[in-house]
DNA sequence: CATAATACTTTGTATAGCATAGTATTATGT
DNA sequence: ACATAATACTATGCTATACAAAGTATTATG
């Protein structure tokens, strides 16, 4: 239990970087669904939690971040919802990686203080 | 009104990394109180509020990661709580930082996926 | 025919950033 | 002497998100 303090910091450090990582992700592959962004982040080293990952897809899609359809696949299986960037997605995506990378730059020159 | 969302967005991308901000300010000054800390962050490019900062600082020192005594400036004027880096807080830190940077990694690793 | 895998939904909990308001002391200008 | 600004910290209420856990439904497998 001694570093329980730090997953709770690490779930908070999550907050807001999903979202530009699932943006990321639909920018390069057009379209994805849900269970398939599950294997993609896990495997880039991202594991998502389902309670995480379908709410946030559900919520950039009410924000209009994403479009979104069904699909039943042709080769048979459970109907996929799949998501794709919108216009105002498209839109966000290059400001919040630059904010992002602000954030990255902030903690360098932070790193440079001297007492 | 039209970044709303953006703006909401953007508190939520600041969860989990004003901590590491702090700690990283700590470990290099050594000890410093919160309206100093509101200025430096403020100027290095993280504008902060009193009402986020200073709750900030007492989570911290609750959960172990920073000591705190008050200090009456011989100069004069208000007593200032001072903080300092807990032995639990600089463990933490490159810890978090690997994280932090881990995180950067594999923004740029998603960014590399094809389609 | 039971089980696992695929795929999405819903509910409840904990936590953090922020806005706002409040308290208190010292410095400054007239 | 007195109002105002600056310094410095505290407290309250709101909103939003990550996660755990449980639930629903379909298809594939042994």
């Amino acid at each position: 239990m001694e570093n329980t303090t730090y997953q709770k910091w690490l779930a908070q450090l999550r907050k807001g970087y999903l979202e530009l990582c699932v943006l990321i992700v639909l920018q390069r592959k057009d379209s994805s669904y849900g269970f398939e962004l599950l294997q993609l982040l896990g495997n880039a080293g991202l594991p998502i939690n389902e309670g995480t990952l379908y709410p946030l897809l559900n919520r950039m899609f009410k924000n209009g971040w994403l479009t979104s359809h069904w699909v039943t696949p042709s080769e048979g299986g459970h109907p996929r919802r799949h998501y794709q960037l919108s216009d105002k997605g498209a839109e966000l995506l290059p400001q919040m990686l630059e904010t992002f990378q602000l954030n990255q730059h902030a903690v360098d020159v932070l790193k440079e203080l001297t007492s």
